[in-house]
DNA sequence: ACGGGCTGCAA
DNA sequence: TATTGCAGCCCGT
């Protein structure tokens, strides 16, 4: 049972009605065509003013709240000037018939209201902020369209100014109010008085505007202060202010907000209960607001239960004042790369209580660091890499995680792997969160959101950790899945997020050398690709490139897509000696592709570091292979020279190391022979025989001397089909044969090696009975695919059933070798780095004196990793770059 | 601005 | 109509 302590978290929220009704008014009303119903009713500034609360309502987290307006034409402040506010135009009529609109969709949305005979608004927002605060209340939050407010800020009280339209607004905390006017939030009113404000007819000091009112507050601060030491002044300035201190001073009067107004009312008053549903849908009906009411059924259907207030950490003493024991946590990092995005907050979830510390605080609190470094508190957490890494940017370490959801779900079904928490729970029945879009927005919308907001979402997201750990271990535990994750996932976790803030090194200078030769070539491509063609065009555009070979060059037609010609590599292949122009766009296309994915690709991800920080998904993939992205490192070129050359750029972070790279040797067809249990295969690898040239005398039945390399690639090419569980058809294509000669080397494979033959129908039978297949590490897939109808699609799930096994076993092994390696280098403590893994190398910096014993330790220990009926085997390079490790 | 389609790079 | 990925570009919406 999970106990959330409700803490007598208070939050007031104020309003200035009248002021957010004019924004609300003229925000649609300059178009010239005013919104009304069909009946004829004005209703664009209820409209509006109902979006502007839909917004508070969200944002503010808020316990009580009221709405002031103001009320008759004269307040006290007529008693000191009677041309307060003269000169005002009056309220439209269009306008003023809304008033009453609006203080009824008030009074249904379950908001109080007030307004008073001599008191404006500021006033009442004024007295009752100020009450507020040495009332139990930790936040304030003033919500108007007027600056005047601003002199309310303080370290509890947030004004947010709304600007253009009505639901884009601006916060000022005191920080905010400083950095945007210079001066104190209680100099605001001083600043009014010094320069007037036109719209309420206050003249201020003539001649005396923003930036010198500004200048004058630095020296003298107040205008008091400045009025007894005009002697300070001169010339042109003494005057003007001498001439008009009275009217200084009368306006900063004006300008003050009246603290200490007699109000009918006390805060219980002010609770906010709901809305009343009913009438208020009747009401929005009435209005025609039909995009209203839509969004409260949607609420009313999905929001049966109230949500509780959360508690959001205010202060360092607070944090430092708590008890910490075992708990989820939840490390809300803004933007999708973690290694650029900022820590919002950090959400905690335990058995007693649930809260929420915003990150500036918490970074602060030495209690709650080592509450995160300590790892006798075992925290659960969602995603512990993305969490781990962002804090490792602060400098922070944290410790003791023993519980990831997002690794326990993946292993549970990997197509549950998504970074999107809440797509996740929901294959566990767990709604009470909401998707990341809905907090943040989407696309260029897409911002950092209230904190109360934030706050909500990451404690909701800790609590769904908290109440779901138990589920999940046990589950994973019955279908014996629990050493996967403990100890494969969870520690490889550790391992990705050291290698990703470590990085590795780019050699820009040389990047940018490549660049401008692979340009200079481009562009000479270009220009002879046009003059071949007879025209210029798009290279780039497949479109655009088949109409030119096709119908105006009319070469002929290998082969279609969905939407036109083909004009892929294979393709082209086929073309080259039909026109000229073909080799050319081939070597277009090569080098435009290095150019831009590679060169200004690595470029733009190159941190101020002068490296790539790459981030591993170790929850994506169906069979358990990592991947990698922003950049991806697991497909830098290397097959051809030209591209290969890409590599000289990935070099050591330090003078005099090295780059070694040690891969597993035929990983995959090592597992087949394992699995299949295929006698002259196990034989060839425990006595190092070159296993393609093996399968070709076995296939082809030709001796040693009869071996060709033609035979060899061949056979090279069928090795490769059987992994991915081929068919006919595939294999023809890739060598070029025809399907017939192509389905006679694969029934020659499975004749010779029957023991494949036999795991291959096995292994699809079992996935049928099971629904999954599993690895050697019990790693599971779903095959839904092998119970549909179409043929195509069972196809499809047959050779994933032949895959899955195969590709998921090496990759479990490759993952338990780097923990493995990894602990066997703090063991010898060595400075060597892990720097990426490509599925079946490891790629590591070394320091040249420990090179030698790194390539023991990392061969060893890779080979080691588990014992299977056939020896594995790690090979390995080194050089100075990553070119050279070959 | 977003997303689908085509293309091509890796193991 | 061979497995697993990521990303750039084009182009319609």
């Amino acid at each position: 049972m999970l106990w959330i302590r409700i803490d007598a978290m208070n939050t007031l929220v104020l309003i200035d009605g009248n002021s957010l009704m004019y924004r609300a008014y003229y925000a649609t009303a300059y178009s010239g065509n005013l919104m009304k119903t069909s009946t004829g009713i004005f209703t664009n500034a209820l409209y509006g003013f109902v979006n502007m609360m839909n917004k508070v309502l969200d944002d503010y987290n808020h316990t009580h709240m009221l709405v002031a307006f103001d009320a008759g034409k004269t307040t006290f402040r007529h008693e000191f000037l009677e041309s307060y506010k003269d000169g005002r135009k009056p309220m439209p009529d269009e306008m003023r018939s809304q008033i009453n609109l609006i203080k009824k969709y008030l009074d249904l949305l379950g908001v109080k209201r007030l307004e008073l005979a001599t008191y404006e608004a500021d006033d009442i927002i004024g007295t009752l902020s100020t009450q507020a605060k040495g009332d139990n209340f930790d936040k304030v939050h003033i919500i108007t369209g007027d600056k005047d407010l601003l002199q309310m800020v303080d370290e509890k009280t947030i004004v947010h100014i709304t600007r253009k339209g009505v639901t884009d607004i601006e916060s000022f905390d005191e920080a905010a109010v400083f950095a945007k006017y210079e001066v104190s939030p209680q100099q605001i009113v001083d600043l009014k008085g010094l320069m007037g404000d036109p719209s309420d007819n206050l003249p201020g000091i003539p001649g005396v505007g923003e930036k010198t009112a500004i200048k004058l507050l630095k020296q003298f601060t107040t205008v008091e202060n400045l009025v007894a030491h005009t002697d300070e002044l001169k010339g042109k300035m003494r005057e003007k202010v001498e001439a008009n201190v009275e009217q200084a001073i009368l306006c900063k009067r004006m300008a003050t907000i009246h603290k200490e107004v007699p109000l009918p009312l006390t805060f219980d008053d002010l609770r906010y209960e709901g809305p009343h549903v009913e009438e208020l849908m009747a009401f929005f009906k009435e209005m025609e607001f039909n995009a209203f009411l839509k969004k409260i059924k949607m609420e009313e259907s999905k929001e049966s239960k109230p949500q509780l207030p959360i508690r959001i950490i205010q202060s360092e003493q607070e944090l430092d004042q708590l008890t910490y024991q075992d708990s989820a946590i939840h490390v809300e990092v803004f933007e999708e790369n973690y290694h650029r995005g900022t820590i919002l907050g950090i959400a905690v979830v335990n058995q007693e209580e649930a809260y929420y510390a915003p990150f500036e605080l918490a970074k602060k609190s030495e209690a709650f660091l080592s509450f995160l470094s300590c790892s006798t508190y075992k925290k659960s957490i969602f995603d512990v890499k993305r969490s781990r890494v962002a804090l490792m940017w602060e400098g922070l370490p944290l410790e003791g995680v023993d519980f990831d959801l997002l690794l326990a779900t993946y292993i549970l079904n990997p197509t549950n792997g998504s970074r999107e928490f809440k797509k996740v729970v929901m294959h566990y029945d767990y709604d009470g969160v909401s998707y990341d879009e809905e907090v943040y927005g989407k696309g260029a919308k897409r911002a950092v959101a209230a904190p109360e907001k934030v706050a909500r979402y990451a404690i909701d997201i800790a609590t769904a950790v908290f109440k779901l750990k138990n589920q999940i271990l046990e589950q994973l535990r019955e279908q014996g899945q629990l050493e996967l994750f403990e100890e494969m996932e969870m520690p490889l976790a550790d391992v990705l997020a050291t290698m990703e803030f470590n990085g590795m090194a780019l050699d820009l200078n040389g990047l940018e050398e490549m660049g401008e030769t692979l340009k200079s070539r481009l562009v000479a491509l270009e220009s002879s690709i046009f003059e071949q063609a007879g025209m210029s065009f798009n290279i780039n555009s497949p479109k655009q490139l088949g109409e030119v070979l096709f119908e105006k060059l009319s070469l002929p037609v290998i082969k279609k897509t969905k939407t036109g010609y083909s004009t892929n590599a294979d393709v082209l292949e086929k073309l080259c000696d039909e026109h000229p122009i073909i080799h050319l766009i081939m070597e277009y296309r090569t080098l435009s592709k290095l150019y831009s994915t590679y060169i200004e690709g690595l470029k733009k991800a190159c941190y101020d570091d002068g490296k790539v920080h790459t981030i591993f998904n170790q929850a994506l993939t169906q069979t358990g292979r990592l991947s990698s992205v922003e950049p991806n490192l697991q497909n830098i070129p290397i097959r051809l020279e030209e591209g290969r050359m890409i590599r000289k750029a990935f070099v050591p972070s330090q003078e005099g190391w090295l780059i070694l790279g040690a891969d597993y040797s035929q990983i995959e067809l090592r597992i087949l022979a394992h699995i299949s249990n295929t006698e002259s295969l196990i034989e060839a690898f425990k006595q190092g025989d070159d296993i393609h040239k093996k399968t070709a005398m076995d296939v082809f039945k030709v001796s040693e001397e009869e071996m060709t390399s033609d035979l060899r690639r061949s056979a090279k090419a069928i090795n490769f089909g059987i992994i991915y569980g081929m068919s006919a058809f595939g294999l023809s294509e890739n060598l070029n044969i025809t399907q017939k000669e192509a389905k006679k080397y694969i029934d020659h494979y499975l004749e010779t090696y029957s023991g494949i033959h036999q795991y291959m129908e096995d292994i699809v039978k079992e996935a049928k009975y099971n629904g999954y297949v599993s690895t050697l590490f019990n790693r599971r897939r779903y095959i839904p695919e092998l119970t549909q109808k179409n043929y195509a699609i069972r196809q499809f799930g047959e050779r994933t059933a032949m895959n899955a096994p195969i590709q998921g076993t090496a990759a479990d092994i490759i993952k338990k070798a780097m923990i493995d390696v990894s602990r066997m280098m703090q063991e010898k403590k060595v400075q060597s780095r892990l720097l990426l893994q490509v599925h079946d190398e490891l790629i590591f910096e070394v320091p040249e004196n420990e090179l030698e014993l790194m390539i023991e330790l990392v061969t060893k220990t890779m080979e080691d990793v588990v014992e299977l009926k056939v020896p594995l085997k790690a090979d390995y390079s080194y050089g100075p770059t990553w070119y050279d490790a070959k």
